[in-house]
DNA sequence: GTGTTGGCGGACAGCCGACAA
DNA sequence: TTGTCGGCTGTCCGCCAACAC
């Protein structure tokens, strides 16, 4: 107590006056700790926001969707922009910025993962200020994985987990099996660096591995109900990481009685368009798993949709998203917006299940099979490249028993994406899935995109 | 299930497509109900508040103090404005305003009470557009009322709760003390219109009364921990309700992961300047058990203390808070409010614990004796009138023991203000504290006072 | 008059294999 | 391979009066 920043400032009250500059100090020490105490295991972090979250480098260009940004206030207050809010004429829909700062953060209650990021918006690329990387690598997805959706059983106060055998096996310690039973202790991070101690058992007729003592305590901690998922990690150190994924139907945060929502969305434009005008740096906040889309892309998928992506009306295509997505219909105010590219395709969705998703989308949300055999790197971020499936695809494009095309899914443990019928039961919770034209489409619009990547590279376009 | 609104949005997904009108009409329903299902008991939600919260009137004229507001977000992000925020010209630092609506809420979670307010700007009084009151009472707090800050034993999981024998005579049914032991079941009602039962029992010995069986559900549901405070009250309808109120050591929300605390003062700013510009209204959250000073002002308040008091280098003053009051130094930017009258007094405390408090208050919130001889109606919240209690306290004013001034007390339970040592132990935890002038000097400045009040009424200030 | 404690009975948290999908 | 169930046991919830201040 006696080390901790409250302990200085209790301490530092009975000596008064102190200069408002110590105070200063205090108070800016107390609030960097008060966002979190030890930064963030990214790997968790990642592991936890799902193989199709990425976050921009330090340092990269990106444009920055004031209507997205409005979208993801608009989902956790439940209230979307009123026809209250100002004009900002020198706002454009889409901003070029650099960006500044990017850290990750989890809520204390929720463990809800986001990330703050500072952006610097800029006129032209020659505008960008270097910045140094410090040897950061883009973010990835961990590979010693693996997630399970909780059944009654597990969230029940009548017993423990029940860990999946091959999870057990890749990523826990190896157990003495000469013991009677074969048990150990586990001691697991999460994201706020708390530990957590399990006990490890191999038991019962047939024999089964459970987490039994200590498991009870971490799911009333956590709230967890069955539905949510639990992961396991192993990072670098190879030390155990363990972390959390609520169920969709779970709202994330409740409207909060700080601010109204008008004022919110108010201050998500003014923020911007001050940044804008006075060449100085905003901060937002970015939950991937809240927000229906990223409105922080890229410069490089941006131009790679725009300029690499022949879109025409008719024509079909995929999106990746997660089952459940509740997805609401939004004002885009087309008369505030002229021109802009957020959300700018309306699109239908073949599924009946899909009513309630979106019924418009921006072009770097969907993948056309000319964008996913030409641009391989856009799904970079998965383990194994998305190319690598596309491949595999082809020939079950063929499979005479389809209309043509067929559903791919994200395994969560190897952190793949597979094709056709979901081959594991217990990933049937976190599945997603892309619609993909039919073998001659794909085959006529791969000639087509390649075309247009001369075309793009002829003209200039850096991709 | 089947009359909710969830309920109905449900059962409409499958009849695609549906209206864009119906749609708008039920998410209009039930953005209303997410809000609070039903309306929050105005009784009870005072009663939490404290007798020193009142809420302006429907219709009536306050001055709307952006920078307060500011420091409200301040307080609950723990993030003051920075030099980020952009200058608004065009709005000044005190905004006329009508009110046009008031609404109770309570949060969910933590059962904390805050208003939201419509405010119209207006240039002048003649500005004023007629609102109906609907036969509204001005806020009233209950008469039939007890508040009990819980020991560890309440709040231990090895018992009940000890009810002080004056509040379950007062407030609970009475007992059938024929019965051996004499026991009832108390239905109870909360914030959100939850029922509670608890049985109440009088036995032991010494007898006492105690809550047993439903005590511990309702702690645990509440959270309530040993200091926090429980209230009971008995509405118009004679309806025993239950209420909370947290110990001010809990914060009340953490820093919202939706915005960043820039944005939301900018937010604030950008909202009241635009609404001021256009003639439009905007909406506000006041949080009163979290805010460090009311920033609506009635226009009333206003003019009383900045016409009706004079205020001297160097004069001595009271004012009411509460204790433990977690104030900090909070960034008052005179460049960016050239002539605000908010905290534009600084002042020295008296006693030595109230180095954390304020040094900074504005004119209103003080009390001169002058402004209590002169304008009892400031005082109007309590039941009775402080002037009464002035009464009281001249007496006490000569005691020779004294240096001169007394400490005042609000005693929660009979919601009035008493004068000298707290007579009653039990009230400790919630008392606030007034330093009032020599008896020299009140009749002094009770003299001037009256001056100050024919010298105004002759200017045509309409007090 | 009420906060805390020790005593005690019963409810339920939590560990186990059986069994079935 | 793993979800759920009935059986069993130990812990602690929660009701009680005694006692202290």
């Amino acid at each position: 107590m006696g080390t901790t920043v409250e302990g200085k400032i209790k301490t530092l009250q009975p000596q008064q006056p102190s200069t408002l500059l110590e105070e200063m100090k205090l108070l800016k020490e107390m609030q960097e700790q008060s966002g979190s105490r030890k930064s963030i295991n990214s790997e968790l972090w990642h592991a936890c926001a799902g193989p199709l979250v990425s976050l921009p480098q330090l340092g990269s260009l990106v444009y920055y969707f004031p209507q997205g940004h409005s979208e993801q206030v608009a989902v956790s207050t439940r209230r979307s922009a009123t026809s209250q809010i100002p004009n900002y004429p020198n706002l454009p829909s889409q901003l070029m910025c650099q960006v500044h700062n990017v850290t990750l953060h989890a809520d204390k209650e929720t463990d809800e993962i986001y990330a703050q990021m500072s952006l610097q918006p800029v006129t032209s690329e020659k505008d960008v200020f270097p910045v140094p990387d410090f040897g950061l690598k883009p973010s990835k997805h961990p590979s010693e994985f693996f997630c399970k959706t909780l059944t009654a059983s597990d969230t029940s106060t009548h017993g423990g987990f029940s860990v999946p055998r091959r999870a057990a096996e890749k990523l826990f310690p190896p157990l003495d099996y000469t013991m009677q039973p074969p048990t150990q202790e586990l001691v697991v991070r999460d994201l706020h660096d708390n530990t957590w101690t399990f006990r490890h058992i191999y038991r019962g007729q047939p024999k089964r591995h459970l987490l039994t003592t200590g498991w009870s305590l971490f799911v009333g901690a956590k709230r967890l109900k069955a539905g949510d998922s639990v992961l396991f990690i192993r990072d670098e150190k190879s030390q155990l990481l363990v972390g959390v994924r609520r169920a969709n139907r779970q709202q994330a945060t409740l409207p909060s009685s700080v601010l109204s929502a008008d004022s919110m969305h108010i201050g998500i434009l003014a923020a911007a368009a001050h940044a804008a005008a006075n060449r100085s740096s905003f901060t937002i906040f970015y939950n991937p798993r809240a927000c229906p889309s990223e409105f922080v892309v890229p410069l490089a998928k941006y131009r790679k949709a725009i300029y690499g992506t022949r879109i025409s009306v008719g024509m079909r295509f995929g999106m990746m998203f997660e089952t459940e997505e509740s997805g609401k219909r939004r004002d885009l105010d087309p008369l505030r917006w002229p021109g802009s590219k957020w959300r700018n395709l309306q699109v239908e969705w073949d599924e009946p299940g899909c009513v309630d998703k979106q019924n418009r989308v921006s072009p770097w949300e969907i993948e056309t099979p000319e964008s996913l055999f030409i641009f391989p790197s856009l799904t970079s971020g998965l383990k194994r490249p998305f190319l690598e499936c596309m491949f595999g695809l082809e020939g079950l494009l063929n499979d005479p028993r389809g209309s043509g095309w067929k559903l791919v899914y994200v395994d969560y443990e190897n952190d793949v994406l597979l094709v056709g019928d979901d081959p594991w039961e217990e990933f049937v919770g976190c599945v997603r899935c892309i619609r993909i034209l039919s073998p001659a489409e794909v085959q006529q619009m791969s000639e087509e995109g390649m075309k247009l990547l001369n075309s793009a590279t002829a003209h200039g376009i850096n991709i």
